[in-house]
DNA sequence: TAAATAATGAACACTTTGTTCAGTAACTTA
DNA sequence: TAAGTTACTGAACAAAGTGTTCATTATTTA
């Protein structure tokens, strides 16, 4: 009846709780293959039957966590064809609360040196999100520059939200209306003055 | 007469010639230590005398660099106690007059993949530049947070400057500006609403 | 020219990689 | 429950990379 063998998961799992425990040991770059099989205790052929390389691993993981994080919002993109600033608040907070979510799961990771594969993951995703906003950037500044401004700065607000204990003392909703603030402030400053 | 022998400078000046070559075409992940004494020609006992690891000769790059890009700024900081606003205006041109001098070595490699290494460098060395300035943080906003917000968003700015043939269609006093109007922007909207 | 310093290159034990394959265990379905 | 399929095991393999050592050669400086 279940689609997947129960082998299969069980390996998958085994080899992504040893790897999480890794990177936050050693960090991605030190981490070896053999590092992982010898934690995850499966045999080395048994790894390269599931994945490719120990990047194809990261991907993979990455995938898992923010295909997660941004599926509801794929969704929304396919009925709407125009997304509004409350939709827009609405999704950066849904994300945050996914995040925070897997924050067990992800701890220290994010902000730790092995956090850059995940931020180009993650503002990869975000990009999608923020480009259809792209419009409204104002006047003399290059349109690429201001996408890339909301999607870089939401991007590093998350790592700096789940560093330390600050995802314990700051809400999503409280995180995201530090964020919208600086957003809107520049906005409204850019088209005064241009 | 010179302080440094000339067999020294040669095999770091081929050293560093082929360490960018290799970051250029394979990413810094990828590549070995056999690739650099092959491509810089050198023999592999020569290459462990001058550095440690790999790693090792990516930070002694990154600091030929930065610490370049920033060397003007710390004379200043022993004379000034007070960073006023104009001068860091200037600070950060200055900053970006030095990348794009080097941009000719660097071709590529600070927007491209690689580049993660290079702006973790370039990060910590701004944080001392934007740390005089925290005082002004607006309520309700951490302070922590809004010193991310400037260091990031510079950051993020010269590596967007730095990708493709944007160097060349702007001037670093323009993308100052560009800069400048987002975070001016955004401490008047903050001040007001809060 | 002599002494000091740097580069060479070959050898070394060691680790990691990615692949193969026969054998064993666990699941599925008929 | 028996038969067949699928997944994991574990050992072995060549190939490549690492970091170190050392006697030899070349270059520089005084």
């Amino acid at each position: 009846m279940p689609g997947v063998d129960r082998r299969q998961t069980k390996t998958r799992k085994a080899v992504f709780k040893a790897f999480v425990e890794l990177l936050e040991e050693k960090g991605y770059p030190s981490i070896t293959i053999q590092d992982i099989i010898d934690r995850a205790d499966i045999g080395r052929s048994t790894f390269y039957s599931h994945f490719e390389t120990k990047e194809d691993l990261l991907n993979v993981l990455c995938e898992s966590i923010f295909d997660h994080a941004f599926s509801s919002i794929q969704q929304k993109e396919s009925t709407h064809d125009f997304t509004g600033r409350e939709d827009l608040e609405g999704e950066l907070t849904h994300i945050l609360y996914h995040l925070r979510d897997s924050k067990g799961y992800l701890k220290g990771i994010f902000a730790s040196e092995s956090g850059d594969v995940f931020m180009r993951y993650f503002k990869n995703n975000l990009r999608d999100v923020f480009e259809k906003d792209a419009g409204l950037s104002p006047k003399g500044i290059p349109e690429d520059y201001a996408v890339e401004h909301s999607v870089c700065w939401f991007a590093e607000t998350a790592r700096w939200w789940m560093d330390g204990d600050r995802v314990e003392r700051y809400s999503p909703e409280e995180v995201v209306k530090f964020f919208w603030h600086y957003m809107r402030g520049a906005e409204r400053a850019l088209s005064d003055s241009f």
